[in-house]
DNA sequence: TCGCAAATAGAAATGATTTCTATTTATACC
DNA sequence: GGTATAAATAGAAATCATTTCTATTTGCGA
């Protein structure tokens, strides 16, 4: 948590007890999460909490490089604290229980030289979703 | 389009105008459109189009295996006519005029052993997602 | 050609997400 | 520690993609 508050102090972001609770969430869960997700697990504890706050959090949580954002086939958004900020790599999601893995090995070189040959294209980015059961649920 | 009329029969689905439309707007683009896309482009030629057909026409087209659904950043539906149906392949996606084409060039066996013993979950499923600039756009 | 199940139009509902405004709060400064 | 101020928040309301519903129309098998 330590880390994350210095995060959001570089990113003149106030420290509120909101904000350290979304994190806290995150932190607890190790899951990607939808907004609702979130303000359902949070309401609880802080019982004035609006959606529209939690929406707001995610979105500057995710500009300030703690939560990345991730494509599901439900087309909601979802997030999820990422650990390897710096570093390109992709995430393993489980079907079951939505657990989300970083996965820092990649061999998308091969098929970007692949593409840039047969297509005469441009290669700028890529994402890869994984989808799977995580060793708990297996 | 001959061939596209087989499959609807297939599927026990009705050859009607307004699906040969939808189809023959996919043909004509090579882009992922979304529904509202479709809808746009067809107006002119089919005023009494309704939006909620084009959305039902694209998602029996989707079950049929003629379309491919598209998951883009914005998160809206998308779809994209799928030549490659019964072969595993991945799209690349002009950032610029959204073009997609197919790549039938795959290298994540590798990833997956890699998740599979690093993570000792078991991977199913992947979608790769590829962006840059098309041949006419770079 | 005829009858019927499938397809469609148009209106309305749904539900995720965003915007707006008045109020509250974190924090920089003293 | 107190205070001013800009940032953060709650709650209501708006937005907009997508889906549902119902009455009408249409493709096509017999």
């Amino acid at each position: 948590m330590r880390a994350y508050v210095r995060v959001l102090k570089q990113n003149r972001l106030k420290i509120t007890p909101r904000r350290k609770a979304v994190i806290g969430i995150f932190m607890k869960c190790g899951l990607n999460l939808s907004p609702y997700d979130v303000y359902a697990k949070l309401k609880k504890k802080l019982p004035k909490l609006g959606l529209p706050t939690v929406y707001r959090i995610l979105a500057e949580l995710k500009d300030s490089g703690i939560l990345v954002q991730s494509l599901s086939d439900d087309r909601l958004l979802r997030y999820a604290l990422c650990t390897l900020p710096h570093q390109h790599h992709h995430h393993f999601t489980c079907r079951k229980c939505n657990r989300m893995e970083e996965v820092d090995f990649c061999t998308f070189k091969a098929v970007s030289r692949f593409i840039e040959n047969r297509l005469n294209a441009k290669v700028e980015t890529h994402q890869l979703q994984i989808g799977g059961l995580c060793s708990k649920c297996k």
